[in-house]
DNA sequence: ATGACTGCAAACTCTTTGCACAACA
DNA sequence: TGTTGTGCAAAGAGTTTGCAGTCAT
């Protein structure tokens, strides 16, 4: 589970070091954890899900270490307005959707096209680096639930 | 600007009044700024906008308020990971270009096909209600202030 | 009159900041 | 050895909750 991860810790290490950063234990783990669960996570259950490696895992420190991974592209946010951000080092392009009663938040495999999108955005000056969508609605179990 | 609105406020009362809610003014005015300033707007800033017709309306009820507009259809909520909530009365389909430096939103008004995330949803079991695109970047100024 | 709604205060969650110590390069 | 990174504690922003009083119906 925390096992490296060869090819991918490298890559991280090197642009670490490329960029004159250095290449902790934290930054690793955290890397790792996010690329084996291929499921988004909050920073908290991220602190969680390494606690057995490193136990005295501060929370500042996971949130500037997924900070960093967001800006290095190893990871996305994703705000689905259901609390906490989640992080999510899933490479292929997927979407999610929220249940606005639970906050349930789960992957979407469909593709849309947001080229018209990123040209709007580039028209308007902006410089766009991601896309995400987000559906909300109810999932299976809420829905069942009010009728 | 929060002179009644005819039509759209009768809609709503009605709404509410089917439900065995109440016509309130807080109600009423908050719908109204949303509605007439057609830009997305924070809780407070909502509080803001209508400060000069209830000035003792407090936070809680404008969240409880836009809570119950996004219920029932009147506005819908935006979540673009830069701190505060957004709530929007625009009725055409639009979504919304985030600056992840300085954290501004602004409007981006082209079309993407939401269909296939709907279908991959209801597939799941997820009953959707709106899906909203949020396209994550540099805005014009902070992308000129970094080169 | 009665139940829903509002305002106030406080609590709560998530996230960021400041500073001293630790550890990568 | 010199910074960069980490952990701790605390603060901060945004939002929600509990409750007493108010007001629409």
């Amino acid at each position: 589970m925390l096992t490296p991860l060869g090819k991918a810790d490298d890559r991280l290490a090197e642009r670490l070091r490329g960029r004159g950063q250095r290449v902790t234990p934290q930054r690793l783990v955290i890397h790792r954890v996010l690329h084996v669960r291929q499921r988004h996570l909050t920073a908290d259950e991220v602190r969680e899900a390494v606690a057995d490696v490193l136990p005295g895992l501060s929370l500042p420190t996971v949130y500037a270490t997924l900070d960093l991974l967001v800006e290095l592209n190893f990871a996305r946010r994703v705000d689905a307005g259901t609390g906490a951000a989640l992080y999510d080092a899933r490479t292929e392009p997927h979407h999610h959707m929220a249940c606005r009663a639970c906050g349930r938040v789960e992957d979407l495999d469909a593709w849309v096209d947001p080229e018209p999108l990123l040209v709007a955005a580039r028209d308007a000056g902006f410089e766009p680096t991601a896309a995400g969508v987000v559906v909300t609605g109810l999932c299976g179990l809420c829905s069942a639930r009010r009728h």
